[in-house]
This record gives C-alpha cells, sequence and structure tokens, in this order.
RNA sequence: GGUGAGGUGGGUGAGUGGCUGAAACCAGUAGUUUGCUAAACUGCCGACCGGGAAACUGGUCCGCGGGUUCGAAUCCCGCCCUCACCGCCA
C-alpha cells in the first residue's frame, strides 16, 4: 500500500500518477488524507488524557510511599473520568484507523514516470522485439506434439488430481528438469542467491505480500493447519524480508528460487487454457530483488536485460511490452511484461513479468533500512519469473518442431542429454 | 498425538505491582590512544504514532487479545507460537 505521509505531502502528484491508470482516484485519496487528519488530532487528545493520567498515578505512588493515604484517595477519585475519557478517544482512534486503513487498501501503486496511460491490454506498448517468425513447415500446436511424443500426459493429470494438473513424462519431464537447472544456474552466474523456500506459506505470510485478504481465492488452502498453497516463490522469498530492517550496505539483495507454483485460476475457460497455457500447477525460477530507492529503476532495466538474455539464449522469438498504467499490476508502478511467440496457436504467451513495486510491497511487509541519516526508509522490492516453464516448454516445442522431431536449443542439451524428441 | 518448559530490544539474557523502555554481555556505531592486518578505553545505540523551526517533548509497544489495579513485562483468563522428551515416521 502506498504511504500515507507521501500521499500527504504530494497529494497532487499521487492523484496525477494514478490517473494513468484510466479511473480516477482523487476522492479515495482526499478521504484518506482526510481520515490521517482525524486521526491525528484524535491522537493528540488521547495523549493528553493519558498523559494526565499517568502522571497521577506516578503521584499516587509517591504519597503512598510517604504514607499520606488520605491524599492518594483524593487523587485516586479524579482518575475515574480520565479513564472514560481514554477510552473514547482510544475506541474513535481504532475505528479511524481501520477505516484509514481499508481507504489504503483500496489504492493501487502510484504508476512510475514512464509508464504510458491506458486502460486495456491494447494500449500497451511493444519496447522491443527480438528475431523474427520461425519458418516452420509443420505447425501442430504443442498439445498435439506432447501426445504424438509422449511428453505430457494431461489425461493422465486429470485422473490423478484434475484440469490443470498435467503429468510430464519421459523426454518431457527431463527437459523440464533442465530448464529448471538451467534457469538456476544461469541465475547464480548473475550474482543470485538460491533459495528453497517451503511451498506452504501461513497467513502472516499471504498478507505481507498482499495475497490476503483479497485475493484468498486464487490460492489453494489448507484449512486443518490454516496454510497456503504458494501462487509464486515470491510469497516465501519475500517474506524472508518481513519486518526486517537492513543496513544500506546490504543492498542489493538478489535472491533467486524454483518452485512449484499452485493458482486456482478460479473463472477461467476456454482456448485460453488448452495445453499448457494456463495450469493449475507449474514450475518457475522467480528472481527477487531489493534495492536502495534510489536504484531501484535501473535495477528494473537490468533485471529485464537479464530475462531477456535467457529468451535469447533459448533462441525464441519475443518480444517486451511496457504495461500501460491500466494493465500494471495492482501492486506494481512499473512491469515490462515478456512474450514469446506460439509459432502454431500464431499468438502471443506471456512468459515474464518484471516489475517494480517501489516501497508498495515493503510497506505491507515494513521491509526497511536505515539510510545515511540513520532514519528508517522503507526498501524498494523488485521481482521477475525467470522463468515459467509450462509456456517456455509450449513455445519450445511448437517453433522448433521439424518433421523429424523437436530440435532442443542447444545450451540445454548438456541438461537433458539429447538433442532432439522424436 | 502425549508430557513438560518457555515466548523480553539485532543476539544472549536479567527482571514477580510504582524508582524499568527495560540490567549485563555480545553485535553495531562514533571517537581517543597504542600502533600494524588488531587491541584497549570512552560516548552513542529499540520500534512506531504525534507535537515542535530546533533543543526537546507527549503517547504506545516486553508473542497476540482481553481482565484486575490509581498504576502491569510483572497478577488473572483466552489464543497463537517455539523448544525438549516420548510416540509415529520420509
Amino acid at each position: 500500500m502506498l504511504q500515507i505521509q507521501d500521499i500527504q505531502a504530494n497529494r497532487n502528484a499521487t492523484v496525477d500518477r494514478l490517473a494513468k491508470r484510466g479511473k480516477d482516484f482523487t476522492t479515495l485519496i482526499d478521504s484518506a488524507i482526510e481520515l490521517d487528519n482525524r486521526r491525528r488530532s484524535t491522537q493528540v487528545e488521547l495523549d493528553n488524557v493519558l498523559a494526565e493520567s499517568n502522571s497521577i498515578s506516578k503521584q499516587i505512588g509517591q504519597l503512598y510511599a510517604q504514607c499520606k493515604q488520605d491524599e492518594a484517595e483524593v487523587l485516586k477519585a479524579k482518575t475515574g473520568l480520565l479513564k472514560e475519557n481514554a477510552k473514547q478517544f482510544e475506541e474513535a482512534l481504532r475505528a479511524i484507523e481501520l477505516e484509514l486503513q481499508d481507504v489504503l487498501y483500496q489504492i493501487p501503486n502510484a504508476p512510475g514516470e514512464q509508464v504510458p496511460e491506458g486502460k486495456t491490454p491494447e494500449e500497451n506498448k511493444v519496447v522491443y522485439t527480438y528475431s523474427e517468425k520461425p519458418a516452420l513447415t509443420q505447425k501442430l500446436p504443442h498439445w498435439e506434439l506432447c501426445e504424438k511424443y509422449n511428453l505430457i500426459d494431461f489425461e493422465l493429470g486429470v485422473k490423478i488430481t484434475g484440469a490443470g494438473f498435467p503429468v510430464y513424462r519421459g523426454k518431457g519431464a527431463r527437459l523440464q528438469r533442465s530448464l529448471i537447472n538451467w534457469f538456476l544456474d544461469e541465475a547464480r552466474d548473475a550474482g543470485y542467491e538460491e533459495i528453497q523456500p517451503p511451498i506452504l506459506v501461513n497467513e502472516a505470510s499471504g498478507i505481507g505480500t498482499g495475497q490476503l485478504p483479497d485475493k484468498e481465492g486464487q490460492m489453494y488452502h489448507m484449512p486443518v493447519d490454516n496454510l497456503y498453497a504458494i501462487p509464486t516463490a515470491e510469497v516465501p522469498i519475500t517474506n524472508i524480508y518481513r519486518d526486517i530492517i537492513l543496513k544500506e550496505s546490504d543492498f542489493p539483495i538478489k535472491n533467486c528460487g524454483y518452485t512449484p507454483c499452485f493458482r486456482r485460476e478460479a473463472g477461467s475457460y476456454g482456448k485460453d487454457v488448452r495445453g499448457l497455457n494456463r495450469l493449475h500447477q507449474f514450475d518457475k525460477v522467480e528472481i527477487v530483488h531489493l534495492e536502495h530507492p534510489n536504484k531501484s529503476y535501473e535495477t528494473l532495466e537490468s533485471m529485464s536485460q537479464y530475462v531477456q538474455g535467457l529468451l535469447q539464449k533459448l533462441g525464441l522469438h519475443y518480444r517486451v511490452l511496457l504495461l500501460c498504467g491500466g494493465d500494471t499490476g495492482f501492486a506494481s508502478a512499473m512491469t515490462y511484461d515478456m512474450e514469446v511467440w506460439s509459432a502454431a496457436q500464431e499468438r502471443w504467451l506471456e512468459v515474464s513479468s518484471v516489475s517494480n513495486f517501489e516501497s508498495f510491497q515493503a510497506n505491507r511487509l515494513k521491509l526497511r533500512f536505515k539510510n545515511e541519516n540513520g532514519k528508517n526508509e522503507l526498501a524498494h522490492t523488485l521481482n521477475g519469473s525467470a522463468l515459467a516453464l509450462p509456456r517456455i516448454v509450449a513455445s519450445i516445442l511448437e517453433n522448433n518442431q521439424t518433421p523429424e522431431g523437436i530440435i532442443v536449443p542447444e545450451v540445454l542439451r548438456p541438461y537433458c542429454g539429447f538433442d532432439i524428441i522424436n
């Protein structure tokens, strides 16, 4: 969530930035400001009452020590009214704070300077396109290729669990494992520390990264122990830094991690979810950065370059989108999406999303650092997929298909031990 | 699952009703000195929300939530969590 101090200090700028999302947030911003003002004045009144009551209590203690019981009794009588007052102010304050929090939760992150205005995905800006569509002699969609070469059995997954839980087998399983290993090795070479986090998280972690309380329905929940299956490694990895105060010299913190990801995807259906396009369980390597606020946009660019490097080494035709305000995620200030070409489906598939959250996430997480003035300041967080497996697999299969079989990208051959799937 | 112990500041850990926002030690930090890859000494050093130009100052916080009391880290109740041992087990 946004910081109320920032909103107070830069009311107009915040409204302008938010307007890029194609919606007017003036009313919400103003009610946040109004609530914050009320919060402060109420607190001043409360504090005064408490201060008086504290000082009387201290006097009573001293009087007892001097054996002046009578005078102590007189003071005791006075405290009754103060208590009553304090209680009222306390209740009022709590109510205002809840209301303020509720308003703040409704306000999305303010888009960064470079983010184009716009409401729909059509208004996203294509900032880069790499290579060409492959020239193919055959164009089978990946689900047919999976069946033909016995790589992924979707029906079997339905039997064991349900739709969206595919079974990878043989060379399909090995290709999957190779990609994970290669992604992790690349990340390590780029200076990321590898993390193997839990894939079930508690409620506090879900709140920390913003999945809870709102997007509860998107996660698998285990009520017996009140745990949630992670929708992305971002959740456990970012929560490592919940309630932490870093030193300035700790930056940059670079973590990566492979985990399976679980998403209920309630409400999705149709052609978009065919094959590997959308799953309930999939694998992903995630990169997470914590940065000094001065450097977060520079870091966003370098993360984008890093992800693009992976796609280039895999030889995939891709493009980079700078998302417009309206398509930028709730918590993000600026997002690049990387989309690879799916030759048989003849459409772009999103395989990575790299975002700068500025201090939006850090605010909920209470992730801070001591700045040069010795003050605690919120850190900036960024993350990105590097990469999500299923659509990468889909596009490798489709783009590299030949009548003789599917050509494995060179970088993966040492990992999987074969160079063609046939 | 059973039994027991416990949750205090970045860490270890003292603290059973007012003098404790909290001893001591470690870590951190600023400086002094001696000098050589460090040591000694001294000062500072929790977080959050307010007021103030500033010096400074009010309030809250000792797992969380309630209660008793003029006053609670300290007493009472509920919850959560951790650890140890036993049982089970990859």
